[in-house]
DNA sequence: CTGTTAGCGCATTCAT
DNA sequence: ATGAATGCGCTAACAG
């Protein structure tokens, strides 16, 4: 049943050239004469050969593979960044071998040995590397890294992301700015989350109730932690969620019980989900450009692959809040912060 | 810099033992000596030995590695399926290699052939392999096929799935058990959304004005698709959707007009989305078990790869209409439908 | 421009 | 239970 599938060998046969001219035919059709060309390209044809890129690998060190680890496949901010990977590579004719970690260091470190089995050309890590053992075996092993969407000022390689802290003391300011005395937050468990939410709260300062939720950050459960909130504080103004999911929860939530927003509680997210302009009140949050840093991702490791020596290995890309309605702005406002590079 | 990694041959020497049983005491530990066991281990934690699968894929037949296809990576309705099948491959050690298509025949031939080359154990496709050169390919390579997510009576190997036509046809049964004399139907623009809706159209009778969403089905399309509707027919009464998220614009967009859902306009969606439980009002929707065909397809390969040979190859996995808020339900009533092999 | 030689790192024969 | 030889399919180096 399962024929053994042509090998080169067969092509070079078919064609009457030798097995390595047509590898080079294929692989560097420019150094061997056209009439070889031609006839290795019919071969090609006639045998249904398709190259085995364990066996090239294996002997070139090049696999055109690049590893992809994400926390989740479905927390909805990182998906611009896989996709924008995966497609920018395969243009370029890498392919993605994709890690998951559910936020667990064990599981980070049992990916990232997978990946690293199968000889990829680079890997693309959403997050800081966790565990110091990890960090050193990626070290070891020699290959382009790329942490993205957290910064970090001792990278394993390179990184690529934005400060979260600084997102939350943002947001924590414009609520200051606001007015609003009775704030809250609702935050999800992972690092980032909270880490945007301390921000928060350390710049807004006072008092601030919170709200944690445990993954995943949906509709449901930004609704209980609105109710949960207005136990804790009943007078609640204003609500600082860390994802617009969250928020459009908070906001659903908010009116069943007849509350309206902004008059009676302002909400803002984070991460400009598609749905987040076209709700009813449109949605204050943050926006970061998941898709550029995949794209810029995929070009460090490819630039990398092609034997670049990067002098910059750290890119912040920074962040943008956008006032809509939910705060009580009109949509048009955007105010960006810390764009650029250093 | 790049200091060449430990090889087997290092781990073997280090450990004073032969290459052939370092190897032994990693991929079949019961074989071998306990002291031998013990000395390889030691060895390879002193050398820091990370396995090359590439040089063993190619000598052993199997890589460890599963490709899986799918249109685009945030399609959400695909979500399920891909972390699934991510998580439950990687229990198994197998690691998936990611392909996306972007709805696009050319690209779909370029993707399985990308993934051939990289002898993955099996091939998983989200929706039917479209192109008969793509399945010609396939089926020579002998490899174990999964397509996925639709069903089909010429399957490349293996399928699951569910009938779209089906869940259009229950649906427009559903819109006629009701009563609804105006209604309108809102579509995606991929394959499987039209043919939901012609089963819809065909079943429901009579003329119903179809909305037509180019991708991707977000909330924003779905709120301007029901604008569109009802210039068409004012006296509109129900809407299907072909996903959740075009149903939450609905309902959106009908709020902004100050309709009242259901009394004066009835919404379903479909996919059952983590988040149409929970809006106000929810949707009714119909349910299909994405996690479960990832799991299926995931236990279908591996299963082939251990050789045994599958006499059911065709499985119907089948669908649920969740009657909800959005459509006049309690939210309690759930009907199933093709549940079941054949 | 083409061919010959020599491995890449490992696992499958066989033998002991 | 262990080891020696052989080759998976391909490409890097050299030579012609």
């Amino acid at each position: 049943m399962k024929l053994k599938s042509a090998t080169l060998r067969d092509v070079a046969q078919a064609a009457g050239v030798s097995l390595i001219t047509a590898s080079r035919a294929l692989s560097n059709p420019d150094i061997v004469s056209a009439k070889a060309r031609e006839r290795v390209q019919q071969a090609v044809e006639a045998t249904g050969y398709i190259p085995n890129m364990l066996a090239g690998g294996l002997k070139s060190k090049r696999s055109l593979t690049v590893a992809g680890i994400t926390p989740g496949l479905s927390v909805t901010e990182f998906l611009p960044i896989m996709q924008a990977l995966t497609s920018d590579l395969a243009r370029e004719g890498y392919q993605l071998l994709l890690g998951e970690t559910g936020y667990d260091p064990e599981r980070e470190a049992a990916a990232l040995d997978a990946m690293i089995s199968r000889q990829p050309d680079g890997i693309v890590v959403v997050g800081l590397v966790q565990t110091e053992r990890a960090r050193a075996r990626l070290r070891r092993s020699g290959l382009p890294v790329v942490e993205l969407w957290e910064l970090s000022d001792r990278p394993v390689d390179m990184s690529v992301g934005f400060s979260h802290l600084k997102v939350g003391s943002t947001l924590g300011g414009y609520f200051l700015s606001k007015g609003w005395k009775h704030v809250g937050a609702v935050t999800g468990a992972d690092p980032r989350a909270r880490l945007r939410t301390e921000g928060f709260r350390t710049t807004y300062g006072g008092d601030v109730p919170i709200a944690v939720v445990r993954p995943p950050s949906n509709l449901e459960r930004g609704r209980r932690a609105l109710a949960e909130l207005l136990e804790k504080s009943p007078k609640l103004q204003a609500v600082c969620c860390t994802s617009d999911m969250l928020a459009n929860g908070v906001l659903t939530e908010a009116r069943a019980r007849g509350m309206r927003v902004p008059q009676d509680l302002a909400v803002c997210g984070f991460g400009n989900t598609d749905f987040s302009e076209y709700t009813v009140p449109s949605i204050t949050t943050v926006h970061v450009d998941g898709a550029g840093m995949g794209r810029l991702a995929a070009q460090l490791i490819m630039d990398r692959c092609r034997g670049k020596t990067e002098e910059q290995s750290i890119i912040d890309v920074g962040f943008r809040l956008i006032e809509r309605e939910s705060t009580g702005g009109e949509g048009a406002d955007s105010t960006s912060h810390g764009l650029g590079y250093r």
